[in-house]
DNA sequence: CGTGAAACGTAAAGGGA
DNA sequence: TCCCTTTACGTTTCACG
């Protein structure tokens, strides 16, 4: 797949900075804030999605609100063979209130982004459903007390961004000699 | 505010639940789904917006495809007074490729999830940014290799959901005799 | 990529349980 | 308070140029 690799341009990073911020804004605006006819930021947003640079589209909710309230970061140590690992990793996975499950440098194999409703809910989830995973030989477990940023919002380069407006608008403030 | 801790319907847990599988489902299709009218569920999802329990409305985009390939944790180090402790958080969180910080408990005072283009990148930006905030001491990374799962999508409790159909369509499959 | 028209969705007003 | 219907307006979608 050679496309997977394609550059992004100028209208398709503020396509996607404005689909960042507020998912359900209208293709009509995003049309009138780009410049382009409304199919074609229809046209834009789909092979976005097909090309798999667009993942999906998320509400975003207040973990206390739904009884979520302890964040913790779950470090998993797991024994037995290639095979036997990446199975725990997607037994791990398979948990709801495991968010996130990353593969890490290091000793400890996995690195979990957990959510529970509190503290008692946090271990007996480490004990009961994580403890008994097979190959789950230790757990280390890191409490969050207070969340400062948390955000999935990916900085978008403003380099392509700048040269377009350096070629364009920028052009019309300055004195140019032929 | 007493609204804060108002408990979830099971309408609203199923609004939710659209929202977070795709945060661009017309308010028709949510309507139709959980058999209201589109009006109804317009107010409800402004005073779930109302009161905090939905926070946004996101795009997932792949890392890859906006060249930052490379998540790292990064557990942050932190000297000084309370004060200077909260001003070199929120100066890490201004950094946009750091994603989240997290005040944690242990000696590490924050956890740092960050997205670089690759382990370069990552480390100009340790020793550049972050290095430099005033009061981080010193910083530990933990980078990932790959990421198994990644998910914002917050498991809701389905007790109030089974509780409903245990009361409506449940009994129509069932011989009851009055 | 844009145009145009049909189909569809949104949001506000008004009224009822 | 919560929900419904109605209605005017905006948006999405698709065939076509």
């Amino acid at each position: 797949m050679a496309l997977i690799d394609r550059t992004l341009d100028t209208i398709e990073l503020r396509l996607l900075g404005m689909l960042q911020d507020y998912a359900r804004v209208s293709q009509a605006d995003m049309a009138r804030t780009v410049g382009l006819a409304p199919s074609a930021v229809l046209e834009r947003l789909r092979k976005l999605e097909a090309r798999g640079v667009i993942r999906g589209f998320a509400a975003v909710l207040d973990p206390r609100a739904v009884d979520l309230g302890q964040l913790a970061f779950v470090a998993v140590r797991v024994s037995g063979s290639g095979e036997q690992e990446e199975n725990a990793g997607a037994r791990l996975a398979a948990v709801p209130e495991v968010l996130e499950v990353h593969h890490v440098a290091g000793e400890d194999c996995y690195l979990l982004k957990v959510r529970t409703r509190d503290a008692q809910h946090l271990g007996a989830l480490l004990r009961q459903r994580l403890g008994r995973i097979p190959g789950v030989v230790s757990t280390r477990t890191t409490v969050v007390l207070e969340t400062v940023k948390e955000t999935s919002r990916l900085p978008l380069e403003t380099r392509t961004d700048l040269k377009a407006v350096q070629g364009h608008e920028a052009v019309a403030d300055v004195e140019v000699t032929p």
